[in-house]
DNA sequence: CTTGCGCATTGATAAGCGTCAATGTATTTA
DNA sequence: TAAATACATTGACGCTTATCAATGCGCAAG
């Protein structure tokens, strides 16, 4: 009785043109790569161990703190702190030797936002 | 003046233990390479307008239809849809000559659900 | 100034990922 | 049976990414 107006294998005829209810791409080819981008940032272990720690420190913390937090080695360390940098997550600060890292809150806050509300689009 | 108990470039000797008050990673790196994953599977353009046609088409969807919705050729929209298929996301059904996917609902509830929650913890 | 230290950068390597042409496999039509 | 169609799989290619040893650079202590 089906009255779905929704064509199935039956209503097909091979060679046939496709749903003709063109399924307009929904979210643009653009779009999709811009959630893309805000997803990556947060898809590694080590980033997403590095935000972890300076969120819950709520001030600076250096380096070489953040290097015992995570299994990996210094470079690959200042790597991922400048991949959060270039991201506009984080900030960093020389004072002497020490270079200290704090979260940008707003930042994070609207990549959080974005990021939620992708997902409610799924809904 | 400062009553924090934080240390700062000036509290610190070169050369010393870093912060004692050792930031335990909060996030396991287990933990992290899980939700590392939950993110991969979505952070891609074709996957995310794959799964959005399917989740706004609430019945199946044939290939062909999906392959219009996206920039990439037929053998990409099969290599993600198989993505999607081995995360749980999507499942797929022959009928005659063509195979229809469908959205499964409450594993893609449950993976933004996993993912909201983290969200919340960058909070 | 020289040495030691914290951190960034470079350069190389390896592994992973996205893409597509070509091919395979059912299945359906003629 | 033969030809055509929908989709999956294979295999190859280029690009990106993660990682680390080595090195560079600035600052600070001696």
């Amino acid at each position: 009785m089906a009255t779905r107006a929704l064509p199935v294998a039956q209503d097909r005829r091979p060679g046939e043109r496709c749903c003709d209810l063109d399924l307009p791409p929904a979210i643009s080819t653009a779009e999709a790569e811009r959630t893309t981008a805000d997803l990556e940032i947060l898809a590694n272990p080590v980033r997403m161990q590095l935000l972890d720690v300076l969120v819950r420190k709520e001030g600076m913390v250096c380096v070489c703190d953040l290097e015992s937090a995570v299994p990996v080695k210094q470079p690959t360390v200042s790597h991922h702190l400048r991949l959060l940098r270039e991201a506009g997550l984080i900030h960093s600060e020389k004072r002497g030797l020490y270079a200290y890292y704090h979260v940008d809150r707003p930042a994070l806050d609207q990549l959080r936002a974005r990021i939620s509300t992708f997902l409610a689009s799924l809904g």
